[in-house]
DNA sequence: AGCACGCCGACT
DNA sequence: GTCGGCGTGCTC
């Protein structure tokens, strides 16, 4: 029973000997070993550490590829034991000889289901995408079963024997010390379940081992001793039932039926194809991959759905549950570690069926996924931007890819890379109409805010609340229905000067400006959360009260809202709202005339009374330089946009901008999603932006200024030449310094047909100053 | 990353 | 003499 070497072993020339060395032949007589190559957790360099494995290990597969192993790492004086995972054989052969091996042991392995071949080729291709060392992420794939970072928390369902010296040891005859020896001079050995059922307290054993009168040995050695008992549950997966799936209560529409079937086929077909399921708001997306899901378990395979946020989470629990008749396992950053733990164990040994969760349930060890869907594909939340940086998104396809199994990309309004990926082939394209009768497109007015701006003007709220947008909330109050207000700031204003010197109030770690939040009578940073009371003084001028707010957040808004309309019922939701159920129940419950909210609005609620949305200020968001900001605020207005109208009622929508002639808006107006997706590609191919380039960013950081700026210099210089490779910087990014460092960030772009990896890789030998921080992020999202 | 080794200067 | 600063290099 040979494994194969299914993980390219860096040097393509060390598989090939491995493969066509025949283990377990004599070589001249002498005990042949192995070596294994290890990736230690954590460990800051991507190389393998070596380990001789004697070969009966490897013959009765007691240590195999994927498994945890703690060893022995260190020089003889300092040595210490670290974890790491089998990731592939070498031959012994080829081993130099000047390297000093050292052995491993069957008692090194940890009582955890190996990785499997698909998963570590997974991690395998990830590092090799976002640059990231393999022995992080192994770090992070084991990080739930890990605690303080270091020791397992794994049970070692360890056994012990007695030692020589622990042979010929003098007891006392009424301690626990002899009472152990006698029992390991009875059994042989012992495994620490019954030792400790015996009444022997791990304080005695550690003593007896620290003596070195007992010694660990494998498990196995007890299961040999009581055959009968059973198999290990460990180290293999069991297998999984295939589940019986409750009927689905609700009938679907005819296109649901026919993309739901067509979904169903390719999971039944095992291999790996990526599908955009794109469907307006409201065209039931969610029924549709839930029959993927449901086809997935009844055939004995494991789902995984993920969603941008987790606040998404328990809408989604109840209608999982309502569907299949029990909860999915849910994964996120504010699951418990205990729970965490649970789940990962559950997945291993192939009890759990289906994931709910975050971007990081995509390091869990499934055994055999059968689908994995992405809600709400588009949403940039699915970029991890620290530690490992990634896109959930991309890896969920990359991980479908090595799992063999489809991938459903799903969203009313699909980023520009799916969008094109859909249509030049590589994805699957399952479009879900909106159905006509229940519910219609609402009507979308765009307000030119410097021709309706009212005669107070200047840059506080009533230039926001033109006449137009008044007369149609005044309507829908009249009508008793519901408006809701968006604007995307929070606090009050997002400036305060001082009237009589022009200071500004800055933030003293990222310079950006400060947000007043007069209800909370402090100012925040946006950026880094730093916060402070209002100084009642200028720091410059000693002026008291001299503050002037300028610009508008929802704070402002709300107060100019509620003297225009005293008696409407008005309520906020951003994220500084302490209870947003309650305002969503009020909403639900016709207890709220006007909803005053930001972004948090634009995920999926449904409120049937919601006639009249408007958008206060379209143009925010649209400067900055970053590529993807036309892409990002269509998305943004589409879905708030989608909230008004969505029962019998018609809706209307409302655009205040200072630009009506953008292509942004114009494709709102008029629903021509497509059109505007034509537009935007051509902006980008024009300018060589995603997806018609591929970019990266390179982010320098240190405490030392001077320092930095000398690397990032030192970098530019030795930047290698490639052709077509363009690099931009080094640049102080916006927000510099961010929480005490400061930064330099390089842009590289690249032609789509290249690869940017092996450039990076060349670029960034260079032995990096202590204290100096450098960081690759693949397809940046963010430009601050 | 840790950790030891080693090579200098400032002390009991 | 020796304690301790942190620069350099190794860990299979």
């Amino acid at each position: 029973m040979q494994g194969k070497v299914s993980i390219d072993d860096t040097s393509a020339s060390d598989q090939r000997v491995f493969a066509e060395t025949k283990v377990g032949n004599e070589t001249n007589g002498e005990e042949e070993i192995l070596v294994a190559r290890v990736l230690l957790l954590g460990a800051p360099f991507d190389c393998y550490f070596d380990y001789a494995c004697p070969k009966e290990l490897y013959d009765a597969a007691k240590l195999k590829e994927g498994d945890l192993l703690l060893v022995p790492f260190g020089r003889n004086k300092a040595e210490k034991k670290k974890l790491g995972v089998l990731w592939c054989w070498r031959s012994a052969s080829s081993v130099p000889a000047t390297i000093k091996l050292k052995t491993l042991t069957d008692s090194m392995r940890q009582d955890v289901v190996a990785l499997d071949a698909c998963f570590r080729a997974f991690l395998q291709a990830l590092a090799e995408y976002t640059m990231t060392r393999r022995g992080l992420l192994l770090q992070s794939v084991f990080a739930p079963l890990l605690r303080a970072g270091k020791l397992p928390v794994v049970k070692t369902a360890q056994a012990y024997r007695q030692t020589s010296q622990g042979a010929q040891q003098k007891t006392k005859k009424a301690s626990k010390r002899a009472r152990l020896l006698a029992l390991l001079a009875d059994k042989k050995i012992c495994s620490r379940e019954y030792l400790l059922q015996q009444g022997i307290t791990p304080v005695v054993l550690r003593a007896a081992l620290k003596l070195a009168l007992v010694e660990p040995c494998a498990t196995s050695l007890v299961q040999q001793q009581q055959a009968g008992r059973r198999e290990e549950h460990s180290k293999t997966a069991l297998p999984i039932e295939p589940l019986v799936i409750l009927p689905r209560a609700k009938t679907l529409n005819e296109d649901q039926e026919k993309a739901a079937q067509g979904l169903t086929e390719l999971v039944r077909a095992e291999k790996f194809v990526a599908t955009l399921l794109d469907g307006q708001t409201g065209s039931g997306k969610t029924e549709v991959y839930f029959e993927a899901i449901a086809n997935c378990l009844q055939q004995g395979k494991q789902a995984l759905l993920l969603l941008p946020e987790i606040a998404l989470s328990l809408r989604f629990t109840e209608r999982f549950r309502e569907r299949f008749g029990f909860a999915p396992l849910l994964y996120h950053s504010a699951i418990s570690s205990g729970e965490r733990r649970k789940v990962w164990r559950q997945l291993a040994t192939g009890q759990g069926r289906a994931v709910l969760g975050a971007r990081s349930a995509l390091f869990l060890p499934f055994q055999k996924l059968g689908v994995i869907v992405v809600d709400e594909e588009h949403d940039s939340a699915y970029k991890q931007e620290e530690g490992i940086v990634y896109h959930a998104r991309d890896m969920a396809v990359l991980r479908a890819q090595k799992a063999e199994c489809l991938v459903v990309l799903a969203s009313a309004t699909p980023s520009l890379e799916s969008w094109n990926n859909a249509h030049n082939g590589k994805y699957k394209h399952i479009v879900l109409p909106l159905r006509f009768g229940s519910a219609s497109l609402p009507s979308v007015r765009i307000v030119d805010m410097l021709q309706e701006c009212s005669t107070d003007g200047g840059l506080d709220s009533g230039r926001f609340l033109t006449p137009v947008l008044c007369t149609r909330i005044e309507a829908v109050l009249s009508r008793g229905e519901q408006a809701l207000v968006f604007l995307n700031r929070r606090g009050y204003a997002p400036l305060l000067l001082c009237g009589k010197c022009g200071e500004r109030l800055t933030c003293r770690y990222c310079r950006a400006f400060l947000v007043e939040h007069r209800a909370r009578n402090r100012v925040i940073c946006h950026h880094c959360d730093f916060s402070v009371p209002i100084p009642r003084q200028c720091a410059t001028c000693r002026a008291e009260g001299a503050w002037k707010s300028c610009g508008i957040g929802i704070e402002r808004l709300a107060e100019a809202l509620r003297a225009r309309f005293p008696s409407a019922i008005l309520k906020t939701l951003s994220s500084d709202t302490t209870d947003p159920r309650a305002v969503v129940q009020a909403m639900e419950n016709r207890a709220c005339d006007i909803l005053l909210g930001t972004q948090m609005l634009a995920k999926g609620y449904h409120f049937p009374y919601l006639t009249l949305v408007a958008i206060v200020d379209a143009d925010l968001g649209l400067s900055g330089g970053d590529p993807r900001a036309f892409e990002r605020c269509y998305q943004l207005l589409h879905q708030v946009a989608g909230r008004a109208g969505r029962a019998e009622l018609d809706g209307e929508v409302i655009v205040q901008t200072l630009e009506p002639k953008s292509p942004v808006l114009r494709a709102l107006a008029s629903f021509d999603r497509d059109g505007f997706f034509d537009s935007e590609n051509e902006s980008r191919r024009k300018y060589a932006w995603p997806p018609f380039a591929r970019l990266a960013a390179v982010i320098l950081s240190a405490q030392d200024e001077r320092t930095l700026a000398s690397f990032a210099h030192l970098l530019r210089k030795e930047m290698p030449k490639q052709c077509g490779v363009e690099c931009f910087g080094p640049a102080v990014p916006l927000l510099s310094p961010l929480r005490g460092r400061h930064r330099r960030r390089f842009l590289v772009r690249a032609p789509s047909n290249a690869l940017l990896q092996p450039f990076l890789k060349q670029w960034l030998t260079a032995p990096v100053p202590s204290g100096l921080r450098v960081k690759v992020d693949i397809d940046p999202y963010g430009f601050l």
